[in-house]
DNA sequence: CCGATCTCAGCCCTACTGAGATCA
DNA sequence: CTGATCTCAGTACGGCTGAGATCG
């Protein structure tokens, strides 16, 4: 759990009001350190809901990347780049569901450097209660409305854009 | 820095339109997946912009909340229930900063079980110099307005709200 | 005595570097 | 040959548990 110290202040309002009389603006400050402490919660969250299920987040979403994909199968390659992780962290990644069972490793048939990612029965099944874990869950954000989770998605992707995450043609394929 | 692989697509709206086939309403999994992803750029600028002062940004934040205390130290319980962290990454990161020379120990004259983080010249300096490195930076929201850092500091708060970091009366003091 | 504070050992996780194997 | 893909070893980070020392 995250740990629910009651102070009787928001510690950022408090940081962002001090930071402003001696630094200057805070808006920036503010808005980055609630998005550090957010993903705090979450992560907890989300980890709490998937410990029953052998799984971590990041592994979870590589679960989740196979089965969209139409064989249930992609090469580590693809799964770094859409997942945005570094390419040893896939290989840990893959290593820990194979050893849960939940994937298996297969060489690339087009790509003898190649490595396939191949979900297996198990893994299909443990996606499926995942996911019901982390939607009962609302993704930890039943506290936000559904505009306000739109605006979340809106405006933190500019900040993706920047990073070079999403190109210019940001609209559907 | 960040890889800026450029998809020729968005990663996390591409897997929302596939989520909403698939499972249902995609809101909170993109938002919550695009505060992963933000949290993820904005930590690798700002430990790219501290490396040069020998500071990750958790230092960093134990620092700047030194600077904040009208004497310069503070007990680390303080420290971990302002900065929600636990209390043995608080004595981590304070066994960091002493070995750097920012930061030194001290018994608490009020409470001898209880120990104080007090920072030194060294340390003021180095908060001024990475604080600059930063708000160069714009604390990484250089491509967010003005008031859109405000409505995502007020629409996380609302989570924050409800893992308890923020009592009711969020006004001041 | 109990409880708060802190430290230490140890573990897990992700991220990364650097090196090497394999193959296009 | 270069360059891409993947693996492995090793390092660093932060987050946590459990145990113990110290003190109120």
């Amino acid at each position: 759990m995250v740990r629910p110290l009651g102070l009787p202040f928001d510690p950022i309002e408090r940081a962002g009001q001090t930071w402003e009389k001696r630094f200057g603006p805070a808006s920036s400050m503010r808005a980055a350190t609630s998005v550090f402490r957010v993903q705090q919660i979450l992560l907890a969250r989300f980890d709490d809901a998937l410990r029953p299920h052998a799984l971590t987040f990041a592994r979870y979403e590589v679960l989740v990347l196979l089965t969209f994909s139409r064989t249930g199968e992609l090469p580590l390659k693809v799964i770094g780049s859409r997942l945005m992780v570094h390419p040893t962290s896939v290989t840990n990644a893959i290593d820990r569901l194979v050893a849960a069972g939940y994937v298996r490793r297969r060489p690339n048939p087009d790509d003898g450097r190649g490595v396939l990612a191949c979900i297996t029965e198990d893994g299909r099944q443990v996606v499926t209660a995942a996911t019901s874990a982390l939607t009962d869950l609302d993704f930890g954000l039943a506290d936000v409305p559904e505009d306000e989770r739109t605006a979340l998605f809106d405006i933190l992707r500019r900040v993706r854009m920047g990073a070079g995450d999403v190109d210019e043609n940001t609209g559907p394929d």
